[in-house]
DNA sequence: TATGAATGAGTATTCATTCAT
DNA sequence: TATGAATGAATACTCATTCAT
């Protein structure tokens, strides 16, 4: 095996046939991420699958891990994509409402593909060049606490910071789990009840309460 | 090489020796996991590391995710040493208090082995027999829904089973990401203050306010 | 291809099948080198030629480097006995009978396996860990020498450093490329000839004549 | 892939344009090859150099192997430049002096491009179409021969092929491993002294002596 | 029971060469 | 004539596992 696989892709593909090699194999990996598991995630196996030959693989992606890496990526393309416009939407809304459309959005987000998000977060080793890779991408956390920015006057803390980590933490550990594995005993109903239960936790910690601002200002 | 691995261990090891060896192997395995990573864990390397043959090695782990299950294991019971003992101290105090000692515990669980944690997490693929490996042991799950239940007149929420895995998942998630992923932001101070929020949080969610619970009926 | 490999052996085969395993692997890389050229020479074929699996010949060897570094290393053992002896059979010689025996023992040598000769000497690209690989073995290079220091008296040369150079560098171009590339049209007759006047050529050069001692006096 | 690759030049580059395009490989193989060695040297990263699409390198070059030989080729018309004027200069001198001047040119010729001359000694392997290509051009032989004709009355020596051989061998011997593997140890002065004392070991052999070809007769 | 030599399927990756555009 | 996307056979090397001693 080789030294230090690097991330970058190997060329952009401006041509036509180029992109849609790239495109068929990522689409490859990721289909065989989500039937087969990482394990079965080999590069012939994804030119295989891809209808692509394995020489055409490392023109374009310079090793394997550049391949998983540009499935993460697509796939936090589109989990950010439902997250954003989440934000839009919530953005003037009150704050509870607002924490309200921003978790069932973090739901909704995990639904996207929940099979691959499961494969992404529980079966690819975070080794080496995917080390770096962000459970929940950095682009969450800025929105979260530039949505606090504006919302500051109904907050009852003080570091927002600390207060998007817990909240950004705790909302995606939340709809994760509930959606990879709960998904069976999860009804639409049970569902909602998390999503309100969920919203109303982070509501509440925002809000601050039973004087709690003052204790922690001693603590900071 | 083989097919189906399993995850049993061959035998159990009465006799001083046996056991002996075992635990060797087991250290070794973790120490390597530790200092090394995932990729460098070769059942050939551990055997070695453990001053065993490669052939003894096999008569205990009927394979390398045996071992691995064993180490994961070892280093679960630890954690729940400390969650259960938080939790003894925490019964009978009041709710605020008790969830404070709980997030204090999950804190203190983290940090036992914060590098084996790390490996544990992020490296091990979760496939095959390490699929069904929890993130955190049900036992958490139960035991803090035990607690509840003693508490129940304190609380401001109907069901427990929703609201034990909304905490457990919420503390799990805040104490996992403050200790792994800022655990060189995290002077003591903001630690201290993440463990206060993230008491305030739970509490808060617990106590429930603001007629949530009217809300939530209709909703349900 | 891997990044930095090493030519040192992996174990040192103590036990007697171990043994064998890496006479084998040695006796069909020289095997297939010769039959075969260097370009088929690969790992797996090694392995398959010397009746062994692909993974006992990296039990023993790091590399394929490490393999063909062994047979060099195996002939070039062999050259150095035949030129050993001829040393010692050379001192006490007169300079000229020495010096003959000595250009005898380099054909002699490089008649032993011309055909494995000429592969390592030819197709053998000396990259890498077998960069630093001598054509002659410096060893020959310092037998000379000595052999100088003793004749020191019958020489007319002063700087031995130089003189074994160009004594040892003419003799073993000379018997390389004669039994090399001019193998079919060398007859015994004209090896004899070539051995004459090798050793004719060799020993006026060390005799000194026409006051170059002199005029390299001037020189240095 | 190819099985047999030709080594003659697709076709002759007559127009400009071609002949600019063939030299651009030519000079981008050279440099590759010496910059960073034989194993970096494929196709298409010289077609990259070149500045040259990867199908115009086929197009005048029918394999990598008559790409490099094109290279070899180039080198050697360069070396045989210099040793044509320098044997040019030495007819009608005394023998001493000729094999001097011719001594020396073959130094002057070694250090064109020693870098160059290396790796085409060292790092091309000699397989395939590449097998037949001559350490030391045929012509060297033939001038060499030639000259000593022109010299026959101060030769104390008789047969000619023979005294061509042994002499254009060991001066080329001498003059490549002192520039190729002594470059370093080798100053200015010990390099004159190094040409002097080649020189006189290949006049005192051309001079015959000490009744050797008396000698000889008996051997032969 | 212990040993460690042997196994070989499997993996990532390269590169000379072709051919449709 | 030029281009460069595509090809795929070939290669070096790993590692979990077995089994003869």
């Amino acid at each position: 095996m080789a030294r230090k696989p690097v991330t970058r892709p190997r060329k952009i593909a401006t041509q036509a046939r180029s992109r849609a090699t790239v495109d068929h194999l990522i689409e490859a990996t990721a289909r065989i991420l989500v039937k087969e598991g990482f394990d079965k995630a080999s590069t012939n196996r994804i030119a295989e699958v891809a209808g692509v030959s394995i020489g055409s693989l490392y023109q374009y992606f310079p090793s394997k891990e550049a391949l998983v890496a540009a499935v993460i990526e697509r796939h936090q393309q589109q989990l950010m994509q439902t997250v954003r416009s989440a934000l839009d939407r919530a953005s003037g809304q009150p704050l509870g409402q607002a924490v309200r459309s921003f978790v069932a959005a973090a739901v909704q987000a995990h639904r996207l593909d929940p099979r691959l998000h499961h494969v992404l977060a529980e079966q690819i080793p975070r080794v080496g060049p995917l080390e770096k890779l962000e459970t929940f991408s950095r682009e969450n956390f800025t929105l979260f606490r530039a949505f606090l920015e504006g919302t500051r006057d109904e907050l009852g803390v003080d570091d927002l910071e600390l207060a998007s980590f817990v909240c950004v933490t705790t909302i995606e550990a939340l709809t994760h789990n509930a959606v990879l594995h709960h998904a069976k005993v999860l009804t639409e109903d049970r569902m909602a009840a998390l999503i309100e239960d969920g919203a109303r936790l982070v509501t509440g910690y925002l809000q601050g309460q039973r004087g709690s601002r003052r204790r922690r200002a001693r603590v900071d």
